[in-house]
DNA sequence: CATTTATGGTTGATGTGTTAACTAAGTTGC
DNA sequence: GCAACTTAGTTAACACATCAACCATAAATG
C-alpha cells in the first residue's frame, strides 16, 4: 500500500460544516435513493422522472393550464414548456386553447399517454409498496409531516 | 367547463399516485425551502450552491482527489470536472499532481477561497441557527435519522 | 375607457445532472 | 513480464434548472 501518501495523518474531525451541509445533502441522498427504482423502471420507456410527473398530474387534473402543472410538479415554467413540447411530439398529450382565457393553453392526456401510465402503474405500485413495507408506514407518515413542516418555514 | 373534450369518461379514481409521488416531491420541496436562504446569500458572490459545497469540502479535507470530493458533495465526476475548472479560473482553488498516484489530481483551496468562505461563514451560521431554532433541534435530529434510513434502503 | 399592473406562457443563455465513450495510470492473475 | 481488470479523470451530448427578457391577454385602477 501507499506508504508515503495516504493523506493519512490529517485529523479531520472538524464538524463545523455538519449542520449546514448535512441536511441539504441528506435530503439529496434520500431523494436519490427513493427515486432510483422508479427511474430504472421508467427508463425502459425512455421516460424521464419529470415527464412521468407531468403525465400523471395531467391525467389526474384533466385539461389543465401549464401554471397549475408547474405548481403541482415542481417544474418551472421554462422547463415545463420544453418538456410539454417533447411530450406533445411523442403524442402522449395535446395542447389546445382555453376559450375562456386565451392566455392559457389547456393540456390534455391522450390515449397513448393513459396507456403508458397503465403500463407502469403496477410496477410503480409495487415499488411504492416495497418502500412502505421496508420503511414502515408510521415512520413514512412522520417523515412526510416533518418534510411538510420544513417546507412551511419558507413562509 | 369543457364539455366535449375532457377525455372524460375514463374512470381515473386510481389513487395509486399519492404515495409514490408525494414522498419524492416532498423531499424536493423541503430541500428547496432549506436551501433558499443559503442560495440568496451566496448569489451575492456569484457562487452556486454546488461551488459552495465543493469549496467547503476541499477546505475541510485538505488536498484531496476529485473522486473523494465527488463522494462528499454528491456531485458526479463530469459535473465536478467543470465546476473545478471554473473554481480554478476564479482562483479559489488549485490543482496539482499527486506524486504517489499519477492518476489523481489533488485539489487545494487558495487563500482567496478561504477568504470567501470566511466572508459567508457568519451569515451561513445564522441561517443554520435560525433553521434549528424554528424547527427544533430534536425534530431535526429525528428527521436526519429518518433520511439516513431512507438512504440506506438502497443497499 | 386608457393606462397600468398582473398573469400565462415562450425564448435565450448559462450551469448542472446524467449517461456513455474514452484516455491514462495502477492493480491483479497468470 | 504481460494481458485483463480496475480506478481517476475527461469529453461529448442531451435533458433539465434557473434567471432574465420578452409577448399576449386579463384584471385592476384612475
Amino acid at each position: 500500500m501507499g506508504i508515503l501518501k495516504n493523506s493519512g495523518n490529517r485529523s479531520v474531525p472538524l464538524k463545523l460544516g455538519k449542520a449546514s451541509q448535512s441536511l441539504p445533502i441528506a435530503l439529496l441522498r434520500a431523494r436519490e435513493a427513493v427515486m432510483e427504482p422508479y427511474r430504472s423502471m421508467l427508463q425502459a420507456s425512455n421516460i424521464s422522472e419529470q415527464k412521468w410527473r407531468v403525465l400523471r398530474v395531467v391525467q389526474e387534473m384533466g385539461p389543465v393550464g401549464q401554471a397549475r402543472i408547474s405548481e403541482a410538479t415542481c417544474i418551472m415554467m421554462p422547463s415545463l414548456t420544453r418538456i410539454l413540447k417533447a411530450l406533445e411530439q411523442d403524442e402522449l398529450l395535446t395542447r389546445s386553447n382555453d376559450l375562456a382565457d386565451r392566455r392559457t393553453t389547456l393540456v390534455t392526456i391522450t390515449d397513448a399517454g393513459n396507456a403508458l401510465i397503465d403500463e407502469h402503474s403496477q410496477a410503480s405500485a409495487e415499488i411504492t409498496k416495497r418502500l412502505t413495507d421496508q420503511f414502515g408506514e408510521d415512520r413514512l407518515e412522520a417523515l412526510l409531516d416533518l418534510l411538510e413542516d420544513l417546507r412551511k418555514l419558507k413562509d
